[in-house]
DNA sequence: AAACCTATTGCAATCGTGTGCAGAAGTACC
DNA sequence: GGTACTTCTGCACACGATTGCAATAGGTTT
């Protein structure tokens, strides 16, 4: 690899010079300027940025978090993070998270002696892991923006959909479409999601509909997703809708119930959360509700830059909360009676 | 950030002792380099990557550039990537190369930059855009292996999945249902996916189908396909079988012809290309052919990473073609006959 | 006791850039 | 012609780590 001190050698002139050069200063005469401009053009010369980075101490360079990428959720976050940290002029080192035992802790280890100028890291399953790494990074200096659930959430720069809200949208809608037997579903230890259900269950009970415990599920694998939805349906009473806790949840829930010879929604309504594109590939078409990703990865990385650039005008942690939105689309109707259901499962 | 020097400082020593202690040199005196290292632990220090990357001359680093993400077939090769070269003791830096206009010169560009050790690159509808640059790249001693379709590929490290074989065996398995009247649809100037098509139709005109050309449609968007789709239908003699180039594709297909009010298989047999996950959450499951995600994986980051570390046994540029395999679920049938098929149209 | 060996440590150079400062031209002004 | 000023260039140090080599101290050998 061809280095500054090679082009000032090739250009008769020092190293300092053709730095200069190349950064376009107003130091240097314009005909030298462009003479060297020229010659490392033609060497193909290619700045060795670990070494910039070293002298300049930032790295231009973003790290993500992600804890895995088989939830159609997560790329999609990643392609608009990718998009809007390249416009913002910074790399991206992608890690995921859910990957290794170490899970976040050695990510971040990672990006912390890499240097990145900031961290963007979405939170798994069981919120932020690696609560003091973050912390005592933050306290040296380097931002962190996280997404999603975290318990004791103040002391952090958070971007997160208001799930609860979310949670009280899909229940409203199931009790306007007239369902009184509900069926929630979803993974037991998922403290992200918790919210959502949370939410659900409170809008009911305003609504006058009760939760009857046999009526939460929770399901750890595909597998039992596919058990306890033919339980369910064994039921003398069946319930009427399903509420899964993500769309990917749904997914397979649609699968089962076609197993079962069922049809949505004329026999079972079924409903999921996030709004994925995969809510729209699925037939019918997903009710659903969420946040477009859109607005929660704009706050995401523009926050985090703004940290990074001093920018940002309020130096307290922020916490900035994205409302989600109904989407009704084909999977939600009204319920039949229960006879012509017990009917269509004999 | 603390530094060598700090420790240095605080243990009474010199930095280089700090620094061989750490890498639990057998130089230093066990009981100093405990010391030092309860000390570093205790301090919270993080080796600074750039500048020991500087000294070494290597970053443990791989750079992955993939197109987009948007494509199911993208995120699945990424995760793994990702847990094989953590495995292997790389970090990531991935870019997308279709985000911006530069496409991949400007991810290649920015990942010479930064001295990635080597770099897996994907390529896109066109194929190998930055030719030159990724052989001048090799030539100064940075591996890079290609995956997917590139033109005049004999001087590349390559891993690619065998379409013409996918193709030609998702042709036979058409022509032994009985299919006559099968369409080609996919996206025009998409290279890559050319093998696809032209192992498919020298499939069927070993079987003596001919392969008419309104019966290959190209379209360049979603709205494209519901509109072929839809035209399809309206011919004199319709189609019986549609051969997405893409699972993606087909699942576009499958809701057209959804809104059409068609059956699938009993009115339409459909198959796509790929195999990904995606094929099974289609209803009814997609019949599609692919190699599995996981040996062309495999390949491509056990292959660079033994070009990096200098330990593949031929020197040679490789081409590591893997054979997909035809996976028969519920999307294709045998075709009605004609007048069925026109009577539930009308 | 001199010579030698071993175990441990520090000195100093190095990786490739960026940049403050000093110095060298060249120019203008009195 | 001397002074001051502008314009450009180079010297040398810094960034934070690694590592060859020299140096020290202590012990062993003869």
């Amino acid at each position: 690899m061809i280095t500054l001190e090679d082009l000032a050698l090739k250009a008769g002139v020092s190293h300092s010079t053709v730095s200069r050069a190349l950064a376009d200063s107003p130091l240097v005469n314009p005909a030298t300027k462009a003479r060297i401009q020229n010659l490392a053009q033609e060497a193909g010369y290619q700045v060795n940025q670990v070494a910039r980075n070293l002298k300049v101490r930032t790295t231009k360079t973003i790290g993500l978090v992600v804890p895995e990428v088989s939830n159609p959720f997560y790329p999609e976050l990643i392609q608009q993070v990718a998009d809007r940290a390249k416009l913002a002029g910074y790399s991206l080192q992608l890690h995921l998270s859910a990957a290794d035992q170490e899970s976040e802790s050695a990510c971040i280890a990672s990006l912390a002696g890499n240097r990145a100028d900031g961290i963007l890291l979405v939170t798994g399953e069981r919120g932020l892991i690696a609560r003091s790494q973050v912390n005592s990074l933050v306290a040296s200096g380097t931002p962190v923006v996280i997404m999603g659930w975290v318990e004791d959430a103040e002391h952090l720069d958070l971007v997160a959909g208001d799930d609860a809200a979310g949670g009280r949208e899909l229940a409203y809608h199931l009790a306007d479409l007239g369902h009184k037997r509900i069926v929630v579903l979803g993974k037991p230890p998922h403290r992200g999601v918790l919210d959502r259900m949370v939410g659900f269950s409170e809008a009911l009970t305003e609504r006058g509909i009760p939760l009857l415990p046999e009526m939460v599920i929770e399901v750890a694998s595909e597998e039992e997703v596919r058990i306890g939805v033919s339980d369910l349906l064994k039921l003398p009473e069946p319930p009427t809708a399903i509420f899964a806790y993500q769309d990917s949840l749904a997914a397979v829930v649609y699968r089962q119930l076609e197993k079962e010879g069922l049809s949505i929604p004329n026999d079972m309504t079924v409903v999921g959360f996030d709004n994925l594109d995969l809510a729209t590939y699925l037939s019918p078409e997903l009710t659903t509700v969420g946040t477009h990703i859109s607005p929660l990865t704009s706050a995401f990385v523009s926050l985090l830059v703004a940290r990074i650039q001093g920018t940002y005008p309020d130096p307290t942690p922020q916490s900035i909360i994205v409302t989600p939105r109904l989407v009704v689309r084909a999977s939600s109707a009204p319920p039949r009676s229960q006879l012509n259901l017990t009917d269509s499962i004999s």
